[in-house]
DNA sequence: CCTGGCTGCTGAACCGGATAAGTGGATAGA
DNA sequence: TCTATCCACTTATCCGGTTCAGCAGCCAGG
């Protein structure tokens, strides 16, 4: 099957390439009556545009790219991820963007991807995430002026939009609901250390701990990974001064601690405390269901896109603060027992 | 920032622009001193081959599609989609292949976006999946001689590669498994029914269920969605001749499931087994953990994007079958209570 | 010395649209 | 009646590559 062109079409109708192309894209030039007769030769012969053809002429892929960089494989059990793209995804579906993805292993391959597409002209624009504390991806994509937004925990990066929401105030309001339940040893099973959210964290943990003398507030780095949690959660549990509640900086994490928990015959909350971050179904479905920072992130990956979408069409857009995780009290956060 | 073309290239060597095209494709008609230099100028000045053009002129746009059809925010908890897409991922990355998504309402508009990548060569071939008993996207699909690989439960479909898993199988060696433990009155809480593997799957249930003279092999369709499995256990918990064992087509309608039976005051497994469709980490993070018909979806998806590579590279590629789920026990199942 | 073949390159057509510039005819205004 | 304007087109060019035909220049063989 051939596919049928405009000049098909042209053919067809007596016309010209050009009054085609005119007729098609409603543009002035062609009568009314070649209009309608050019479209429906268009429909019957099931013509579709080229794109690569559009492309060419500089028009618009409506498609927007991202690049993300870990293993593919652990994609699928990442809650966070699947439900920002899906977010991403519901937003650019009602206007028939396409979204392509592309799994990198290492930032350099990452840069090097925004640079092909960029110089293909594959992709309108990039969402991009996990901004590092110094990113030279910032740089790399200010350098190509490909519109792009930036998805995290940030006011303004030089000149990128973004959309982010506040990551001290939800550690701020956690902290503070377990001082007010009597913990006074409150630990921190943080995420990777250089990215920027991580450090925002970091620092408002500290501070609020310094402020209500729960020392020491001693926050482990992992990698974001189930099995580092559980590693970190079973060496604060085996440590000589236990904390009494924990904070995990994703949902992931949590579960995989509180699997932890169980598995050194410490009930949950009556030896310890567990507070998640991100509040996928994961939190609700174990026993018992976990206390979680929540927000809406399907939202927050649509709101992204939307923005990226406007940054496409040229106007100026503003950064969003989208709105910030909340406590969602559940079972696995209680008073800590007293002590022997 | 100009991109820079062949023509720059042409223009800073010298030379023509055909012959820098021929030097940067590593085809023969230049000589050696000519093709380095070329090669140097294209690195100097980071060139990158314009994909618009270079699929006007007949070549692969290095991408495929995956069409899904169902609600966006819905992909995020779906652990079977994710899993599979990022064993895709994973193959494709490795090829440095992308990966084009779409979300659709309806099958209709699934057909069009087939149709639209088509016309515009956005993708080289697309992944299928979701078969339906009767599916016009074979058809549609065959006359665009796109190049297609169909993922799900059959054999061979009008001339389309298809990777598989047998579903018949799983079935069976769950009810048998059950009817060895005592179970006499085992329901289940299926897909959708016009799903093909959903008919594989209800067809060999009530083979096995006669042969075993369990009785009667009840089926709920449902539509895959934790409220609808909800529902449908509520409905199984509350007749009066109450199943003693639960088989559910996915696991997130079997996490859910779980959650009524807790709710409604029955134990697991004391009072009714529960048996899991897939095996995502939800499974073994409930309590009980569930007992689950696992298989490695990741591998499933690579083994599908790879199919659809040799396609496209076209080969003749034969169909796969896939390594079948397999019965994991986990605590949620167990003999039944002696009935009162 | 002429012919034939090979090497290494050039020039131009081509892919399928978008679009600026040009054209012929009808119409309106002076 | 002559010009100006507008309409509805056509023609030609461009986008950035690929590819094919052609063409010098060189070398080998007869």
């Amino acid at each position: 099957m051939k596919r049928p062109t405009i000049a098909d079409i042209a053919q067809r109708a007596g016309v010209s390439k050009g009054a085609v192309s005119y007729a098609l894209n409603g543009q002035p030039g062609v009568s009314e009556s070649t209009r309608r007769r050019v479209l429906a030769i268009a429909k019957e012969i099931g013509w579709n545009p080229n794109g690569a053809a559009r492309a060419l002429s500089g028009a618009p892929s409506d498609t927007i790219g991202m690049v993300l960089r870990r293993p593919a494989r652990i994609l699928g059990v990442e809650p966070f991820f699947m439900e920002l793209i899906s977010g991403v995804e519901a937003e650019l579906s009602a206007r028939s963007y396409a979204l392509t993805l592309q799994v990198v292993a290492d930032q350099a391959a990452e840069i090097e991807v925004y640079r092909r597409w960029w110089g293909e002209r594959r992709v309108d624009g990039v969402l991009v995430c996990d901004l590092r504390v110094d990113d030279p991806r910032i740089t790399a994509l200010a350098d190509l002026s490909l519109p792009t937004v930036v998805v995290g925990s940030l006011g303004e990066v030089a000149g990128l939009v973004s959309v982010w929401s506040d990551d001290a105030a939800p550690v701020v309001e956690a902290v503070e609901y377990l001082n007010a339940l009597g913990h006074r040893h409150i630990a921190r099973v943080g995420g990777l250390p250089d990215l920027r959210h991580t450090a925002v964290r970091t620092e408002a943990f500290e501070e609020v701990c310094r402020r209500l003398n729960v020392e020491p507030a001693l926050t482990i780095p992992t990698d974001y990974t189930g099995e580092d949690g559980a590693r970190a959660t079973r060496r604060l549990l085996s440590s000589p001064r236990r904390p009494t509640a924990i904070l995990y900086d994703n949902d992931v994490m949590a579960v995989a601690g509180l699997a932890v928990a169980h598995e050194m015959g410490f009930s949950v909350p009556g030896d310890v405390s567990l507070v998640a971050w991100d509040d996928s179904v994961l939190c609700q479905l174990v026993h018992p269901p976990l206390t979680a920072m929540s927000r809406d992130i399907p939202a927050y990956g649509g709101h992204a896109a939307r923005r990226l979408l406007d940054v496409i069409a040229g106007g100026s857009v503003a950064s969003l603060q989208d709105v910030a995780a909340h406590l969602i009290p559940r079972g696995s956060t209680a008073a800590p027992a007293p002590r022997a």
